[in-house]
DNA sequence: ACCTTTTTTGAATGATCGTTCAAGTGCTTT
DNA sequence: AAAGCACTTGAACGATCATTCAAAAAAGGT
């Protein structure tokens, strides 16, 4: 036996920038051979092809950016506290206007997820995990009387869920810090009364 | 001089219906061939190329989709109720799950605007127009006292289409009547209140 | 130290891409 | 009716695409 050379994790987190610079499809082979470092036949041997990489680009992608999430909510402090703190890192991934700090699931959603079943299968299902993530924090947070128990809390998350879209691709056409701080406070207020 | 034979809006819709079933990078010049029924040398004699195409195809696309638009709101009751049935129908398009009822301006902006200025600035041109449009029936709401005057309309207006692009992107997942609906009732209810 | 096994390498492949162009076709004007 | 011009046609172009493969390199087991 021998084992591969390259570092999985430096690999799949190039080919997401990759992938988040350009989108799927138009990123080349060899984009993905100058951002990895690794040779085409390396890739075949270890991703399948291209889209056996994006699949596990966006695998790890959801590993990041979870592990991310949960630092938003360790400390010992309340739940919304933490929303209110999580959304205002979204809105400066939106006001950098730097394509590494989009959303893979996202972008490969919107241009894949209608075409490609593996790759909607993998991105419904990472989603619905952040969601359930979400639920749990706005459960929480009901729980210690800072969300309003009118509606349920996988109701919020859901609205929740849809804000963060909405936020994020608005910050495309309107990269604007106050605007968009303003309408992450609405959806926090919105989530909460 | 001799007029072109084809029929502009035509073609345009159907080169609209094109890149949204694949996207403008997998949609190749033989599958515009399919579907305008235009050769190559009259698309580029008509359109210069590729892009001016797409460019073509989401100028008429907001006509169409204004044109559309419209239709809420030019019956004499109340601009809330338009709003109402306007979100009713974008549900009706998510839960349909055909890529020709999604929204171009939309998937341009996601597979595009980071990488090509020119869809940028078409599509947020669009988009703004789309934006005060709502604010206006917005303002006409607040005069009739449907709409609470504790915000501007700029603002609802804002989070009106922050609320619509998310509502699309969480149908791409999670087309289900009962949920987004449910999603639509409480963004119509923030909107207001 | 040697042999097996696996990865790495990078050139080559056939397919398909967007685009061009010269010939053909048919209005429109004179 | 004839001539001119603009549009249509569809084959051809070079470029680039994702993918393959055989040779070279390197590690592990004995």
């Amino acid at each position: 036996m021998r084992s591969a050379e390259f570092d999985r994790e430096f690999v799949l987190r190039a080919a997401m920038k990759a992938f988040m610079h350009k989108g799927f499809n138009k990123t080349s082979m060899q984009d993905l051979k100058a951002a990895t470092g690794l040779h085409p036949g390396s890739i075949y041997c270890a991703f399948d092809n291209k889209k056996g990489l994006l699949l596990a680009a966006i695998e790890q992608y959801n590993l990041d950016s979870s592990a991310c999430f949960n630092t938003f909510f360790d400390s010992v402090d309340s739940p919304l506290a933490g929303l209110t703190r999580y959304l205002d890192y979204i809105v400066d991934q939106c006001i950098s206007c730097e394509p590494e700090s989009s959303c893979l699931l996202q972008k490969a959603l919107n241009e894949l997820a209608e075409q490609d079943s593996d790759v909607q299968t993998l991105v419904t299902t990472q989603l619905r995990r952040w969601q359930s993530g979400l639920e749990n924090i706005i459960k929480a947070a009901q729980e210690r009387g800072e969300i309003s128990g009118t509606r349920d809390a996988k109701c919020r998350a859901r609205f929740l869920v849809m804000s963060i879209y909405g936020l994020r691709t608005y910050g495309y056409t309107h990269p604007e810090a106050e605007d968009l701080r303003a309408l992450a406070k609405q959806v926090i207020h919105d989530i909460s009364v």
